[in-house]
DNA sequence: GCAATTTGACCCTA
DNA sequence: TAGGGTCAAATTGC
């Protein structure tokens, strides 16, 4: 018994060494990424995402090496615990140190300790015409016409938090057009079995369509079937016909070809970026997307176009 | 009857 | 003290 628990130690010291020479490597390969280089600006997304998982696979097994000294936690409180000790690292070359275990009075239990998380987490945030078609389960607990908005927000709770999956975000509507706009902001990750991968935790932030962007970069994002493409004034949306204002199962596309005018990659099940070809205009995309596995091509053949203030069918998009 | 939503009250932070 | 986040009883819908 004795031996196997020293076994086990020696693998998890191993396997700590093993992802801290891996976040040193990707941490030294992102210092090569030039700032300002739109063609690798999907490279140093990705790079951060394997950061942000070495970091939380480190802090994981340092966590694990201290479980027996420790009162036992469970596993939204470890997973909680260890991904606010990814986030805080990003940025730095260095491999995470080992996170603070907290004490009894600090585990998170009463509103005050729930209002002061909130603070201290990282949101994240997405717009969209579909709040509420994200892969999630949700339960509305409240709302709450804002001061600085005459428009109300709402909140909603993850269905299983009996089960302990700790996700929130709340929804506001940004404007009354139609259709209308919304703000959505993630707190916390799902850790319930409605969760695609719990393990990895990626807040993403979606350009707002707004605001301006990076020339030639669009936010590409995808709920279900419906596909949204975000640039300074356009929004590109398709979904395939037959599938139109169904609830059908999740696809997980791996990568997403516009005609040769484009090439998208997958950031995370939710996101894609899309890099548009030169003097492209709306009449040379056609949409296809690779499923991931077998790699069957699915087509969608349902695109449109919502402008913000300009006509792309004649114009073209802007800023190529 | 059960589950989801609504809504006023309460609590916390700045 | 104002504003925002959450609670929980009441209400609604299936």
């Amino acid at each position: 018994m004795h031996e196997i628990i020293e076994r086990s130690v020696l693998y998890q010291e191993l396997a700590i060494q093993e992802i801290t020479r891996g976040y040193k490597l990707a941490a030294r390969l992102q210092t090569f990424i030039p700032k300002g280089e739109p063609q690798l600006e999907l490279v140093g997304i990705l790079l951060e995402e394997v950061l942000q998982a070495l970091s939380m696979a480190l802090s994981m097994l340092k966590k694990s090496g201290n479980t027996c000294t420790q009162t036992q936690a469970s596993r939204e409180q470890i997973i909680s615990e260890t991904s606010s000790a990814s986030f805080s690292d990003q940025g730095s070359t260095e491999a995470p140190e080992e996170v603070k275990i907290p004490t009894s009075a600090s585990i998170v239990c009463g509103k005050r300790e729930r209002q002061q998380r909130l603070k201290t987490m990282d949101p994240w945030t997405k717009v969209t015409y579909a709040p509420h078609d994200d892969g999630h389960q949700w339960r509305k607990y409240g709302q709450k016409n804002l001061q600085k908005s005459k428009l109300a927000r709402s909140y909603y709770r993850c269905t299983y938090k009996d089960e302990g999956c700790p996700a929130t975000k709340h929804v506001q509507q940004k404007d009354n057009n139609d259709p209308p706009l919304f703000l959505v902001t993630y707190y916390e990750q799902h850790i319930c079995k409605t969760n695609n991968n719990p393990m990895i935790i990626t807040p993403q932030i979606t350009q707002d369509p707004l605001l301006p962007v990076e020339p030639n970069l669009f936010s590409f994002e995808s709920n279900a079937n419906k596909f949204f493409c975000y640039h300074e004034r356009a929004m590109l949306k398709a979904s395939t016909t037959d599938q139109q204002d169904s609830d059908l199962e999740r696809v997980d596309l791996q990568n997403v070809i516009i005609d040769q005018t484009a090439i998208g990659s997958v950031v995370n099940n939710e996101q894609y970026c899309l890099e548009a070809v030169p003097n492209s205009t709306i009449e040379d995309f056609s949409l296809s997307a690779c499923m991931s596995p077998p790699w069957e091509v699915m087509s969608l053949d349902y695109l449109q176009m919502d402008s913000f203030g300009f006509d792309p069918l004649h114009e073209g998009f802007p800023s190529f």
